[in-house]
DNA sequence: GCCTTTGTACGAAGGTCTTCGTTGACAGTA
DNA sequence: TACTGTCAACGAAGACCTTCGTACAAAGGC
């Protein structure tokens, strides 16, 4: 009953709100504004502007018990990457997961931890089946 | 001096194209706009304006001698893709590879045969450093 | 009761994305 | 020469994205 699926891909200016808000949990437009502005400018209308837009859209909801409004994403962070991941691979893999992996670990090295973890991840995935 | 870098992520309807002209090659508006129907519905003047939005951002170039114009992508598609993972890893992952493979991994099911070739890469990858 | 601060709401402006109708050029054919 | 088909160019329209100025409401201090 949790209707899920069939939110837009968030773009670029929404995301930077959304990461916030995860980071952050459940804020007021003043919170995600001050905790923006250290990473990009950002006029507070402008957020605020954002976080209207993106609750028509159902990327957010709100809690309007208290003056200043407080709002909350309404997908996890993970859901929202896989929902990222999921598109990119459509869009430009060829739906090709493996290829897509092989990019982002050519890209940019992970630490041996992470390796480790993606191994694990690996072994888990090789061995069920 | 081949300037590669700092061309613009390409958009939705710029991917489809660009993947058209990388299963074929060099093609004319005709030739991209045959195969892309067969995939999405897209009118002739559609795929024109686009490739010639292409031109001016530098995505694509193309060779004016013959009456119908053949273009041809800048940028492979390897390029292409690390360019949009790169891209999705800084605006979703707070730069973490292996979270976005973790998250690839378990969204689409890679064949045996992909799975192995990944583990080679890691292979390469743990034994260097 | 006023004034300042802090908030939301509204609307507009400028930019990009995407689509497509129309026009005029060119080439081949009858 | 007139007709037909193919092509690039142009411009406009509508949808979204992003930013921000302005207005108005609420709360607290004086």
């Amino acid at each position: 009953m949790t209707q899920d699926k069939q939110l837009p891909r968030p773009t670029d200016a929404e995301l930077s709100i959304l990461t916030v808000l995860w980071e952050r949990g459940p804020s007021t437009v003043r919170e995600v504004h001050d905790e923006l502005i250290k990473i990009q400018p950002a006029g507070y209308t402008t957020v605020l502007k954002m976080l209207q837009i993106m609750i028509e859209k159902g990327l957010v909801i709100r809690d309007e018990s208290e003056r200043a409004h407080v709002y909350t994403t309404r997908l996890t962070e993970q859901k929202t990457q896989r929902q990222l991941v999921t598109d990119l691979l459509d869009r430009a893999f060829g739906g090709s997961s493996a290829k897509l992996v092989m990019q982002a670990l050519s890209t940019k090295r992970a630490t041996a931890e992470e390796l480790s973890e993606i191994r694990a991840m690996l072994q888990k995935i090789g061995g069920a089946e």
